[in-house]
DNA sequence: GTCTATACTCGGATAGAC
DNA sequence: GTCTATCCGAGTATAGAC
């Protein structure tokens, strides 16, 4: 709530993502919006001329950036998978603050937000996960149709635990599941 | 959209949960739900008189006693654990059409709505549903504390196949769940 | 029990001053 | 670039006829 007079560029996008992520897309009015970044509705409107639309749109291409960086280029990596696994799961951790945060790629994939703007963004930021993942795991030893049955399994755990974490308030779910991401890609 | 002159109850039910689960429950306007039951609002305010919040409580409510009927139930039932989990496995199909229908748990789970009102009814469905997988591993011979850890895995994995499955806007990752959650539960 | 019509609030968006 | 003030449409909810 205490905010400084000026904030960045990236405090406010990483803001607004908060709001997003936490009540979704629709319930995030601008009354709330405003609120969170401390700006007027009218200030909102100079910097994102086309409105809510406009702020997901940035917000979720800010995160999928950053996502990326801290965890789709530790998979893709080179070096011992396991380390790049071990960085990956740490910055997941980070990512969802230990559970505690939703995934856009959850929150925003109502088909039906204005036709769908995000979906095919999702779509390739699940496909670039899935890849990466498959990535690792060949370079683990794994057989390529093994690999990707596998990073199709740690997505769905990644995304499921999440959900999981979130409806019953704890987030043992989710730690476990970052816990045996390891395992879970490079072989039982 | 073709719709009889007179619904009942189960189908008016049904047509708003429908609702709910495509598009979310901020963004199921009384406008949306009137078209979707052939109501109009007064109409609907005549049946649910504390208007949608009541409406999505009624429609969860019953979505629960359907899902613990149909999906629950055999899993705690006797007989052979095999054939109680492809019973489970091919209710589940239905229930979640295929993978095309999103899971209320998930759709209700934002903690915003009105303070949360779903939360524990969100927070008892997954514990029954995690308690009736793990029984049913017991019953294929798992120790106790791995039959938990299948059956959270096993709860993940229908959220995260079924989110995968809507952000890629493929069914194979549902499917594949439903195919591979007899070996999840019962040993590797 | 369903309808039409309407009241009222809130959310999205703009104008214009500073 | 940020603000106050305002407009307009959408959304929730109600009144009252049939």
């Amino acid at each position: 709530m205490a905010r400084p007079k000026s904030i960045g560029e990236d405090e406010l996008l990483s803001r607004l993502e908060n709001v997003f992520r936490e009540v979704g897309y629709e319930a995030a009015s601008l009354a709330v919006l405003s609120k969170a970044t401390g700006l007027q509705k009218a200030s909102l409107y100079h910097r994102f001329p086309r409105g809510k639309a406009q702020m997901a749109q940035e917000v979720l291409s800010a995160a999928l950036d950053c996502f990326t960086q801290q965890v789709i280029a530790p998979l893709n990596a080179a070096g011992d998978p396991e380390k790049r696994l071990a960085l990956a799961a740490s910055n997941l951790d980070q990512y969802y603050f230990g559970g505690r945060k939703a995934c856009l790629l959850n929150i925003f994939a109502s088909p039906d937000i204005d036709g769908g703007p995000f979906q095919p963004s999702i779509r390739a930021a699940f496909e670039a996960l899935l890849k990466a993942f498959a990535k690792i795991a060949r370079d683990g030893g794994a057989p390529a149709s093994e690999a990707r049955q596998r990073a199709e399994r740690a997505v769905a755990l990644l995304q499921g635990s999440l959900v999981l974490s979130r409806g019953l308030q704890n987030h043992a779910p989710f730690k476990r599941f970052l816990k045996e991401l390891p395992s879970e890609i490079l072989g039982k």
